[in-house]
DNA sequence: AATGAATGAGATTTCATTCAT
DNA sequence: GATGAATGAAATCTCATTCAT
């Protein structure tokens, strides 16, 4: 029937337009008072909603939660796979599109919620399985760029870099949570530096091998 | 009076010794836990004292937590301002005890609680303050060696350098975190290349622009 | 109006037939799950309609619940009342009869039911009231058959028998709801000896008395 | 030590003074409102206690409601056991024994509890488990009364009325639970009726289908 | 007639904190 | 000093019922 698949239409949109409306207010709480003491009532008076209406919606604080850490990495994972498709052989166009995206997660909000969502992974599962695939995903993109950047690393030294690139990205979330970022460009000139050390051919192998040992 | 300050000096040494003691239980209860499901009885059981008893020592909960956030960050601190004792101008000495001392800190259980400082800190000003703190200092050591190491940097350049130490070294704490740290190896490959990086002297100014641009 | 009659008709008939649906699906949840869990939601969703709909036919949840009880006893009393319509003087056909009729009451759902609507009772004034009606007319029809098959037995020893069978055969009824009834022919083995104690003239009078007293 | 062995037996006394209080009201609510509408904050108002502090002393409202209901059955079977222990040939002593243990069972509170439990158990587990026992026990008692009773009686004959007895005796307690025992000695003539006619040696076998069929 | 979104009261349970012993 | 019994506020979640559509 049309008319049922105008209703249904209907319904679809009212319940996208509610789950986000609680995500919102959800955010708001998260963000003031950290994931525990986000209450669901706060959560609800946030949202202008009673506090029963949010479970037609959610099944769970804790789903309210996964969905809230979801949401916010599927947009960190946009900006950083976008990176990974436009990697070219220039590594200084690469660093200034890296540190372009990096800056936007300077956003201090945003990033005082990854730092709850990181906390909560080491006691929620779930919550550590999403941080987990997040993970996989951004060590694939990273290992694209290295890769390009780089001719001829052996693995190891692929997955080195990888892995820096992974802590140097979130340890930005981090800072950007905990501190109020200040002065950007400080910051900025800070991470390119590391960036060009991570991402550029090293000297010569064993040269400091060579030299110290 | 003597009696009373001997009295004095053994009610002194009691006291120091039950606040460790909470501490300590403290410590084991948040890593499992995180901050607020750390209750208070879970933490008197594992101490094996009273509920009761604990409040003789401190006010709060929360200033439990302050102590220990205190206390853990004391730690770190130590092994911090040790290196910028010692700073010479070797970089690759510098860069071996940084990683030494870095790779300590990777600790599994020490990294948990960092994280949930930081988390804490974002909402409990107490807290805040004593990251502020922790990072003033640590500032101070890290700008000791980057002028120890690189002359004639502008003050910006060396504070770039100097945030950057800090968000680093803090995001290996935030990874250890979260990650069961599987190859300590692979995480000091890529610490070295960010390290030199960032303290390593650039190459000369402008020369980036000109080759490139 | 002929068309109002017949509109009406046609509404009366709607109004039942949806009550029964309603009554249907309250059934089935309160078998599964009691009085109390069962939910309107669930039973909506059972009965394939929405929530709302339900308090056009019912005024309450407890309406329904009071005519689920209703309903069910009705079932029950169809039964005894024709046991006693049917009495002769042949105890071996009427406890052939009884039996037959007891046996039907042993499907364990329609047990669950009745065990809920008693326990009900002794809280719900109108359920109780009800409880009262069904054994009311249960004690006019089993002292019918009583009369009739033993003669010349004082009020007391009627009402005795009477008030035996009316325990008698509701215990069948919570047996059967609490116990997967395994077994019915040692029950009914069982339930024909203790009916032929009440239903049979006993031993003359005094007989015991004056052996033992 | 001395001190200690006296402080642990307050504190087990003062447990125990605890639990019996609180399941006197518990047992008060229940009878009032049942299991489920028996609220914790009632039960505590009752007691005279905060809410809380019912949970230093059982688990759950249902750890509250298991104890009750064994509580209660225990009472039961020290009754029906001591029953069984002074079985003897005599039919009449063993029928007034009966009668005396079961009028005492009439009591109308605490058959309303019964009443609760059975219904419980239909839907609880661990309940189901708890009545299963006592069934158990139940039929022990009564097989060694009927095999002393009756001599000779097949292993079915056995049982059936083993079965019957436990029916019966359940029928008294929810019958006085549902209703005010107006009458106690019409009850427990019928009973004994009933009684009689499972207890006693039945008619040779088959003079019933050789008499009248 | 029919729906199910929305509400808010109330249920169970936990927990920091106090206080009599 | 030391205990843990006791409290009550607050958290999460459910549910009967209403009402706009």
């Amino acid at each position: 029937m049309a008319l049922s698949a105008a209703a249904s239409a209907k319904r679809e949109e009212r319940l996208e337009r509610r789950q986000t409306q609680i995500l919102d207010a959800a955010r708001v709480c998260v963000r003031a008072e950290g994931f525990h003491a986000a209450s669901m009532s706060r959560i609800a008076a946030e949202a202008g909603m009673g506090v029963g209406h949010i479970y037609q919606y959610f099944d769970n604080k804790e789903a309210i939660m996964i969905a809230l850490s979801e949401c916010d990495f599927e947009e960190f994972m946009l900006h950083i796979t976008r990176l990974g498709q436009g990697a070219t052989l220039d590594l200084d166009a690469l660093i200034d599109a890296f540190l372009g995206d990096i800056m936007w997660l300077l956003d201090h909000d945003r990033a005082a919620l990854a730092l709850e969502v990181m906390a909560e992974s080491g006691r929620n599962p779930k919550v550590a399985e999403l941080v987990l695939r997040v993970d996989r995903e951004f060590r694939q993109a990273a290992g694209k760029i290295v890769e390009t950047m780089i001719a001829d690393l052996s693995q190891n030294d692929v997955d080195a870099r990888v892995e820096m690139l992974l802590v140097m990205t979130r340890a930005l979330l981090i800072h950007a949570g905990t501190h109020p970022v200040s002065d950007r460009k400080i910051l900025a000139d800070g991470f390119e530096l590391a960036l060009r050390g991570v991402l550029s051919s090293p000297a010569p192998a064993g040269s400091r091998a060579a030299a110290l040992r």
